[in-house]
DNA sequence: TTTAAATAGCACCAATTTGGTCCAATTACT
DNA sequence: AGTAATTGGACCAAATTGGTGCTATTTAAA
């Protein structure tokens, strides 16, 4: 139940940028570099930021990326739906979920608070929460997350 | 970030059991066919519950499995830990993660505080709380939580 | 003592998911 | 126009997961 490293990426980038000087525009190169992550994955994780509303681009030259809103108001909880759809322990309690049609499924209730849970959880951290103590350090580096 | 199939198929059967007479001993067969999981793959399933000390079991004819303590106190946690280890979204926080060893790593708190949640709502969901309301109502089926 | 029933512990294969890469198309600035 | 950069899609390799089967071991009962 661990998340997808694209996932963890993605976490590492958003705070990264929101590290730096957020409202500036980074090239997927200056960003590939910052956080240690291979330029054609980070591209990648970059494309999907974008898709999902947390990033803008700038398309062209002297073009790049940059946060679409402020890092207090960018939650954890945004970026993980945003490469692995709703947050959920499992597929009970999401909408597309069989069980949702049975009356019979009782085991959905307790598993809703769980998920619930979960989701205020990752739902209160936000951008800026990940950076606070980290502001005269260096920049996150891929791996911080991953581990070994 | 969803919890596995096995692991989904062993909460599946630990409430199973739990919702049946849970002193009495029950056979991998029986197990199979109430929880609608396949002979081989519902055996897989409570040999790691055994090794987990979730199962006791009884070998020979006559032998099956038995909850070793009362549905109260076996959490969701517990079958979770049991399947896929430390219950943690990243590896950060956890002991053998490479950036435990460094200062620097200021990500592992916000890391730490969000998993210390998710583990703390798993704690707390106990066996008893799955099948509370569905006492009256058919044995959970395979399905319940995967969904479609 | 023999037989049948049941679990234990492997090892193995198939399928799915995930991660990583690349290429062609598009856009925008100079 | 030409250059620099993102976009979108397709693709392949690798890792994980899920499912199955086989053989050994244990136990109880006939």
């Amino acid at each position: 139940m661990r998340i997808n490293k694209l996932t963890d990426y993605a976490i590492v980038v958003m705070t990264n940028i929101a590290a730096m000087e957020s409202k500036k525009i980074h090239t997927a190169k200056e960003i590939s570099e910052i956080s240690n992550i291979p330029l054609p994955t980070v591209t990648r994780v970059l494309k999907t930021l974008c898709s999902g509303d947390l990033l803008e681009s700038q398309r062209g030259s002297q073009g790049g990326y940059a946060l679409t809103k402020s890092p207090s108001s960018i939650s954890i909880a945004t970026i993980i739906e945003c490469f692995e759809g709703p947050i959920a322990l499992t597929e009970c309690a999401t909408s597309d979920c069989a069980c949702s049609y049975e009356t019979t499924c009782s085991a959905q209730k307790p598993w809703q608070k769980i998920n619930e849970t979960v989701k205020l959880a990752l739902d209160k951290m936000k951008l800026n929460n990940m950076i606070e103590t980290n502001k005269s350090n260096e920049l996150l580096q891929l791996n911080m997350n991953l581990g070994g």
